[in-house]
DNA sequence: CCTATTACTTGACTATGTCAACTATTGACA
DNA sequence: TGTCAATAGTTGACATAGTCAAGTAATAGG
């Protein structure tokens, strides 16, 4: 009972949060520049330098339908920070690649995350690594 | 830097499982029927019943611009969930309450979040407590 | 081969979100 | 008091995000 109202108040600060926080995402914060939305940001975290990522895998991560995956690669496409390529295994997959405006934008957003000015960077080591380990937990029980 | 390095993967982390949840969230999750967007849901949630709260609260709090909310509470009045009312107080200014439907939506809500379905109810009541207190620290040490 | 499934795209539609411009009210202050 | 700046909310124009249904191309399993 203390259980599942521990589980739901955690939910709603989390989603608190998480609204609440979006003048410190990487687009959008003070020094923005980018131009990206917070869409566009989070994929380009996902796509990882010289991990090529297929576009199902991308809709599966972000839990949404492929059509949307479409949309949000053709405008990082039209950014030239993502590139689509036919998988030379099944000629049905398209995979993406960062290309090197993609590859410094990326390391440039998650520099700022880092940054001593992030919410987060307030939080006790301790907790922070507490956090990461509940977080990890989470996601990896769901695949 | 160390320290730096956690900051950085905890906000990746909680991005990545607010992207992963969204099906999980109050609207859209298995047995929806309430046919609400994730926005309007956290806006019920925000909305405590008895307790009016103004427009320009509830930007703050989502931190976006005011017009956004114009649109948001428009269509929440629309499904008669919310209503609009002129604050006694400051006539520019007016205040949310929710409808009966919407006590009880929003009841629902709260409900579906706290059940053993929910990702969260499976993290220990220890790892729930301390994400609770983590949240809470995040959160109002902001305003 | 034939058929079902899968990966992606397209088009139509709604919701979310920003900005700039507007109205009405309030508050400060000469 | 009268004026002027700031505040709360709305409106309209616009871009993005998201869904669904339908379509194309390639794969996989009989």
């Amino acid at each position: 009972m203390s259980r599942d109202r521990d589980a739901c108040r955690a939910w709603q600060l989390l989603v608190k949060f998480f609204f609440a926080q979006r003048e410190h995402l990487p687009a959008g914060g003070p020094g923005d520049a980018t131009g990206l939305s917070p869409a566009q940001c989070h994929v380009l975290h996902l796509i990882e330098p010289g991990r090529p990522l297929p576009m199902r895998t991308l809709a599966e991560t972000l839990s949404c339908d492929a059509s949307n995956v479409t949309g949000l690669v053709d405008r990082l496409e039209d950014r030239g920070l993502v590139e689509r390529r036919p998988s030379p295994e099944d000629r049905r997959v398209k995979v993406l690649r960062l290309t090197p405006a993609g590859e410094r934008l990326r390391g440039s957003l998650l520099r700022r995350m880092a940054s001593p000015a992030h919410p987060l960077s307030r939080l006790s080591m301790r907790q922070q690594r507490e956090l990461v380990t509940i977080l990890e937990s989470l996601i990896d029980e769901r695949r």
